[in-house]
DNA sequence: GAGTGGATTTCGCAT
DNA sequence: ATGCGAAGTCCACTC
């Protein structure tokens, strides 16, 4: 019922079935020596906090990683049914035959309870994970893109500056046309929506009062939300599709090259 | 290594160190049965779809549920590495001593690859959960309490009604005080910012615009962010502290009495 | 099915 | 520390 594998190189204690004083044991090496935590078994939940909740008995899985946060899912959905990010305090202790788990978080302050009155199965695991993440095509992406290869946007189109203040918040691209007309870019990474459009508008609208040339505003974006074409019309926006995808390609094909030749140009008089 | 445990009348399967072949009866099992798949082990992982992502080898958790969601949890961090939502669909081989689980999505088409190649712990779960969640204090238990109890937000505060439709959305109460000025209650769970000035305000706009009678508007909520006090005075609204717990209390105490009286007040002629 | 707003949102970055 | 915007947000609800 409960094994040490030290042939494996990695301390890992599983108990199948075990009793609650078994269980006990494993959720306290765990919780003692920062390893990674994990119950199966029937258990009921308290939090309160931000909020209040009670979740009652029911068969879930329940984790508490390395820093301390805490899931409790239950076999359907994505959302745990209840939580606590990293940093929480732990305590442990059986009480009438039932194993409680208390996890407390200050700032703001709230606590799980998690009582187990059975127990399927529970480990402690010491996780080696050190492989980076990588998401590509985000919206700083599509951005990046963009400014490395401003003609992705347009021909002739020449960024000014990006992430730049203005009033209702930062512009995604600030730069000029062909024409030597202002263009503002506002960047979508999936469908651009309404608020997207009245975004850019404001944007627009705070630019035009400190300005008397004409200003462009485009919207980028991999798609477009049907009703917001007519919008963009009487706004008098523009729309220009980019596949995030592509300006995934094109980061890598022009990684620390064409944002760099644009910093360095930003910085020169 | 792998075990049926029927004494317990739960299908309980778990295999510790399991060879990858041995993972994939159990990873097969569970998908094919609609159990709920755990698997801890060195894995790497890839994403397509709304973005894209890498995650390189490391060991972590892996949780497919009975509705189709997926799950990498990494050793730290309370949201997963790579998921998926409810309602994908499975495929799973060994390819060169690998095991790769594949989840599909449609609507939007998005895939998670998920390949082993170590695995410490493999299960296929049963898992009996109809406990219900219960979670108080929300809005709507707010806006209750004080249609239950209108003293908490003021002396003599009458509730006319809730929910109503005034052109932007929905006023949370309305009201009058005891000087028959007519009150439009706007309620937020948490900290009120500038937003609900602002929709407070709509509110308050609109219904200027259909009556002569002077009108208040009170936001509620257990607290408020500090630059909101000041837009509050400009548009000349006020601010009332109420504390969710508080009324999550009166509504246990007044259970379905001060909310039916209320509403049978509003049926009657 | 699409759009809208809330969440115990969480997370990261800038102030 | 705090505030603000983004997220592969997810999710519930309305249209």
């Amino acid at each position: 019922m409960f094994g040490v594998k030290l042939s494996d190189f990695k301390p890992l204690i599983v108990s199948v079935n075990p009793t609650i004083e078994e269980a006990e044991k494993i959720v306290k090496e765990a919780l003692s020596k920062r390893k990674t935590l994990l119950v199966v078994g029937n258990c009921w939940v308290h939090y309160h906090g931000r909020a209040s909740s009670k979740l009652e008995p029911g068969e879930r899985i329940f984790i508490v990683k390395e820093d301390g946060s805490l899931l409790v899912h239950r076999p359907v959905g994505y959302e745990p049914a209840n939580w606590q990010p990293p940093g929480c305090i732990f305590c442990t202790q059986i009480r009438d035959g039932v194993l409680e788990v208390h996890a407390v978080r200050r700032k703001p302050l709230e606590m799980v309870q998690v009582f187990f009155d059975r127990i399927q199965l529970a480990s402690a695991l010491s996780l080696e994970d050190t492989g980076e993440f990588a998401l590509y095509a985000s919206e700083e992406d599509m951005q990046k893109a963009i400014l490395a290869e401003p003609s992705l946007l347009e021909e002739n189109f020449k960024p000014i500056s990006f992430e730049e203040k203005v009033e209702p918040g930062f512009v995604d691209i600030y730069g000029v046309d062909k024409n030597g007309r202002l263009v503002v870019v506002e960047i979508k990474r999936k469908t651009a929506g309404r608020e997207a459009a009245l975004q850019l508008a404001k944007y627009i609208e705070a630019i035009k009062t400190r300005t008397n040339r004409e200003v462009r505003g485009i919207l980028v974006a991999p798609n477009m939300a049907k009703d917001t074409q007519r919008l963009l019309e009487t706004l008098g926006l523009e729309f220009k599709a980019l596949n995030p995808k592509k300006c995934a390609e094109i980061l890598k094909r022009t990684e620390k090259k064409g944002l760099e030749v644009f910093l360095k140009g930003e910085s020169s008089p």
